[in-house]
DNA sequence: TCTTGCTCCTGTAGGGCCTACAGGTAGCAT
DNA sequence: ATGCTACCTGTAGGCCCTACAGGAGCAAGA
């Protein structure tokens, strides 16, 4: 089996590898094997699960949140249907994230427009920024 | 002028008490006065500032960029044209965080759709998460 | 007048998720 | 032997809050 270095291990997956080393010590990631240097040693089943953890933080679920899955992956305990739910509330959260965010948006774009431009210490975005 | 204490400006502004006294201790709104009993006491400026402050974080600016463009805005060191490019760099920041989220949306969603949604712990979603 | 109950006070610690640094070792190439 | 890079541990810091604990102000009712 091919084994790597935390180095490797961080440019496979994209994640620091400081950050690796902190989620070793907060026990998302299993404790792994040392060399006679005492450097840490991965293989590709770490690959497939710091991939796992960095896809499920990229769709906005907590660390905590990626214990619990990982849990019931590990131990079998999971319906295809609980994971389904999951997902799909996962979803939904990222569809009200885009809808505010379009709203930001517009409202930047909006006072931007608005603006002269000019070179003088008055701005309506500043004043539009003030209201509400 | 109408005065109010912390938990109105709370309430007008949609800011954690807390969170305001946290403010306050970072120098980011300035101290306010005190009533007879030592109580925050606050008036329509103060309503105004933390508006700026809240509307700010929610585009995504930082605490200290707040306080940079608070200190522009104080001191009129700032030219519109100035406030219009930041303007805009925060809006494409924004739609930039859209597209991600979209295909966040996107792949959940159709992670989601080939999901037997069985009673069983085997599960598409996870195989993919596992991917990559 | 006394009590209840709410809002407020200070100070400090914790939480989430990293990130950075200091001071040292492993391991490889020259 | 000498560099050099990649790694090690431990700890502190950063950002932005959030949550106590332990106490005081204050208005309204019994």
């Amino acid at each position: 089996m091919k084994t790597m270095q935390i180095g490797t291990l961080s440019d496979q997956t994209g994640v620091h590898i400081e950050t690796i080393r902190y989620y070793e010590r907060e026990s998302i990631l299993p404790k792994p094997m040392r060399n006679g240097g005492g450097r840490r040693v991965y293989d590709g089943s770490d690959v497939r699960m710091l991939n796992f953890i960095h896809k499920c933080r990229g769709f906005g679920y907590s660390l905590k949140e990626i214990v619990n899955l990982l849990e019931l992956v590990d131990t079998g305990r999971f319906t295809c249907k609980q994971i389904h739910d999951r997902t799909l509330e996962q979803a939904i959260g990222v569809s009200e994230k885009i809808k505010q965010l379009k709203i930001m948006e517009r409202e930047l774009l909006q006072m931007a427009s608005q603006c002269g431009q000019g070179n003088k210490p008055k701005c309506p975005i500043i004043d539009s920024l003030f209201l509400e």
